[in-house]
DNA sequence: CCGCCCGTTTGATCCACGTCAACGTGCCCG
DNA sequence: CGGGCACGTTGACGTGGATCAAACGGGCGG
């Protein structure tokens, strides 16, 4: 983004510097002072660039480091033994990769880029160290793993409760809501992710996730273009979600 | 369990004693020295009794701290705008309640106690003061979060790809071997819980989970006596997980 | 000890979504 | 520029689990 290496690398030995990144609202940085930063700048040892469709990390790899997004776009998947997978998540800049690997010191998921991507690397044992010193810093790194989940009660309750619409709504306001607070637009994205992979992540098959945007489309909530999306009535799409249940 | 108080209390005043616990095992005290324990100890304040049926907190409740369970059974559930809800989670004694507040301060959840149980309160402030001191404290707090985070990824997967037979497997699988990791049986066992909460936790309604009982009975994997269940077979509901995938 | 009530079981029917199949469509590479 | 291929759409049909309904059983209060 900011230089293009004459020489492709895989993995950049170019400093990061949180102090300078414009997504420190988003990040652990978050609430840093000056000060504290520079600590935060030492720590984030290097960026790592991950190109589409290769993995930031495999379930079993051991874990050292997590990742924060610098710029690009991932999905995590769980692999059970029988060969069904099933994406667990989709994350974006400022998003923070790796915390399913702290418990057993192992992966426990795949992490795969869905477009070429950027990450920093911050080695984990350093940052519990930081974190010993830096009270803003381990209070942002305890609201990160709440955040996570939260964000997974959310996704069961999604997955238990919710009929194909309802998901597929809550999904894109999500998608919408996330990439607002990133500085695009509300209504208008484009998703990375096939529909085999929304399905995925929804609990769904591809060929319901196909017909439920064929039918927002028809009623005038959306734009479908491949994957160019157009939300045209935000607030219809909120009232899919709560209203209509079936009990 | 230890005394009974003459006065009925809910809020006990009683010092716990991590030291002293015989969960210390399974729980935040995990590899701590004797000296880092007796830290411990003066940080968990207080102990607190719940009666069956009650709330230990509530969705909104401003959170303040986290409670290990010292006795005892939970679910926690979270709650939709339109009255549709969901079992996130059922906890046992060891295990640790009220992560989901740090992101934002309140309880994203409610914890409802299945039986008379008994918890330890933590105060969030003061773990995180103490974590900057302890290492191992620091440490096991991390992991026990990362487990969390997991734990949902699994249930995800659950929700997301099993059918209504291998979710109930899984269940009572899973309540197996954390009643084994607590020095009980592994194949018998008291269900605190509803089949409507199973149901609701598994993504299925009670009739369908009752039936998957039944049939788990006829096919003599188990024996079922209303919550009173006995695996008799267990490789073989470890079969029922595995292979019988739909494609 | 009886009767009520909540939780559970079981049966009959329905329907949302999965499955299978055929056909479009944009895109990359030769 | 054209052919292949992955991805997406749409249709016809099947089915697992939801829904509706009825009856059962065990625990508890009177």
């Amino acid at each position: 983004m900011q230089q293009k290496a004459a020489i492709p690398v895989t993995i950049g030995h170019l400093k990061s510097a949180c102090s300078q990144c414009n997504l420190r609202e988003l990040c652990l940085p978050y609430g840093l002072s000056n000060p504290e930063l520079e600590l935060l700048d030492e720590m984030v040892g290097t960026r790592r660039k991950i190109k589409r469709h290769t993995h930031l990390y495999r379930s079993g790899d051991s874990f050292e480091a997590i990742y924060a997004i610098r710029a690009g776009f991932f999905k995590t998947d769980v692999l059970l033994e029988d060969g069904r997978d099933q994406v667990t998540g989709f994350q974006m800049a400022g998003e923070i990769l790796g915390l399913d690997g702290i418990s057993t010191e192992h992966h426990s998921c795949n992490a795969v880029a869905l477009e070429d991507s950027d990450v920093c690397v911050i080695p984990f044992a350093k940052l519990e160290e930081l974190s010993r010193q830096v009270t803003a810093l381990q209070h942002n790194f305890h609201k990160v793993m709440s955040r996570e989940i939260v964000r997974d009660h959310g996704l069961m309750m999604l997955l238990g409760t919710m009929r194909a619409e309802e998901r597929l709504a809550a999904f894109l306001l999500n998608m919408s809501q996330r990439f607002v607070a990133r500085g695009y637009s509300q209504q208008e994205f484009h998703l990375r992710m096939t529909r085999e992979e929304i399905g995925s992540y929804l609990g769904l098959k591809l060929e319901t996730v196909s017909r439920a945007f064929s039918k927002f489309q028809d009623e005038g909530y959306i734009s479908v273009q491949q994957k160019h999306i157009r939300i045209i009535d935000i607030p219809g799409m909120r009232k899919l979600l709560n209203h209509q249940s079936p009990e």
